[in-house]
DNA sequence: TGTATCAAGAACAATAAAAGAACAAATTTA
DNA sequence: TAAATTTGTTCTTTTATTGTTCTTGATACA
């Protein structure tokens, strides 16, 4: 099979991320309507070197509209938008993090992560509380070992306990500081802190309020 | 078999989308006036295709009416699995939901919807803060038009501005109650409220906080 | 410069669909 | 039971839509 040229690169592309977005495959007018073409002689060309290569399914004049093949929609799966993430534990202010006994995964949108490898936690307590995080939430860590102050990260303390708060690093003193009126910020040697992770993304449900 | 036709397409939908509004299997001419056709002639063409594709219980003469096959049924139920739902717009208390222009989907974790239809909105004003919801985050809406007391809904007040609150329903008033100390609870006439959805579920991004 | 790609549009052929007439079988009503 | 009505079926005719094929000209690129 030949390399795509630009155009029916575009069309593959556009296909595959508005699957979803048509009820029924497109008929060329549509198409053109939705790539802002006027006519669509020049795009039937298109689409027919596009089933030549085997990713659009052959018209032969049955009034069908544009259809993808298999093949064709096996390409986008990797590409999807979200991931799949290992749902490591759960975390509790003051004590190590519980692993949940069977690795589990969860598939997280894009919109709540980063390109950089994460991992998802579930929150116990309410140390975080003024931030919007309540226990019983989820939250997305991307996993680094050194944060900027004022972010939110999970701190590994001692060695032993791991919790999630905002950091404030300084020379000689790491503070700890909860969103919580109740709670106080506590003070560390920073030796004492292991940054395992920093806070991008957060995600609760409603369905057990029920 | 053959993919659809357009109409072949249209009427199956429509059948699957109504199955619940029809006491029993509607006859060709119920179909026609649910479709606009004046004429059943043509329909009954269409019908037989589908009959032919195993997908319409065949009539042979019975005056029964149109019915599925639980195959047809089955086309829907793979789509339900996938997560993917429809991020529709922006809801800001005491405006109308502000759509997006070009449909959007969002991969959304089964942990945070349900099994019924949801679509997702992003979240505009600080009416919800206390119950953890913040300016800019997502909201996950199962798509229904009744609530129970308590719960946190899509309100359409006087058909015109969309909300976010928690709904009090009693015989002569409904309440819709934010969730900020600092707002008031409205009172409505009960018609004046139009359901559109319940909260199930939440999630928020902290790449842009950086 | 020549080549490949692409947009626009005209013209055409095949298919799909709408409308309606006429009839037969099933069902309901009187 | 008989008549009336509804429903499904089979046609034909007409219209609309969709896919196809060409030609012309514009643009990008090596």
């Amino acid at each position: 099979m030949d390399a795509l040229t630009r155009k029916q690169h575009e069309i593959i592309d556009f296909l595959l991320q508005n699957q979803a977005s048509f009820t029924r495959p497109p008929s060329l007018d549509q198409l053109c309507a939705a790539l802002g073409l006027k006519s669509r002689g020049s795009l039937h060309r298109i689409i027919q070197d596009l089933v030549g290569a085997g990713l659009i399914e052959a018209m032969d004049r049955k009034h069908r509209g544009v259809r993808l093949t298999e093949q064709a929609k096996k390409i986008v799966q990797p590409s999807n938008n979200s991931s799949t993430l290992r749902y490591v534990g759960i975390i509790a202010a003051g004590k190590p993090i519980e692993a949940i006994e069977n690795t589990e995964f969860m598939t997280i949108p894009d919109e709540i992560k980063t390109e950089n490898p994460c991992y998802v936690l579930k929150v116990k307590g309410d140390s975080m509380i003024e931030e919007g995080i309540y226990d019983g939430d989820w939250v997305i860590i991307e996993q680094r070992c050194h944060a900027r102050n004022g972010e939110i990260v999970v701190a590994l303390v001692d060695k032993s306990e791991a919790t999630l708060k905002f950091i404030e690093q300084y020379p000689h003193e790491t503070l700890l500081i909860p969103a919580n009126s109740s709670m106080q910020a506590m003070h560390y040697q920073p030796a004492q802190i292991d940054i395992q992770g920093v806070l991008v993304g957060q995600m609760r449900s409603y369905r057990s309020m029920v």
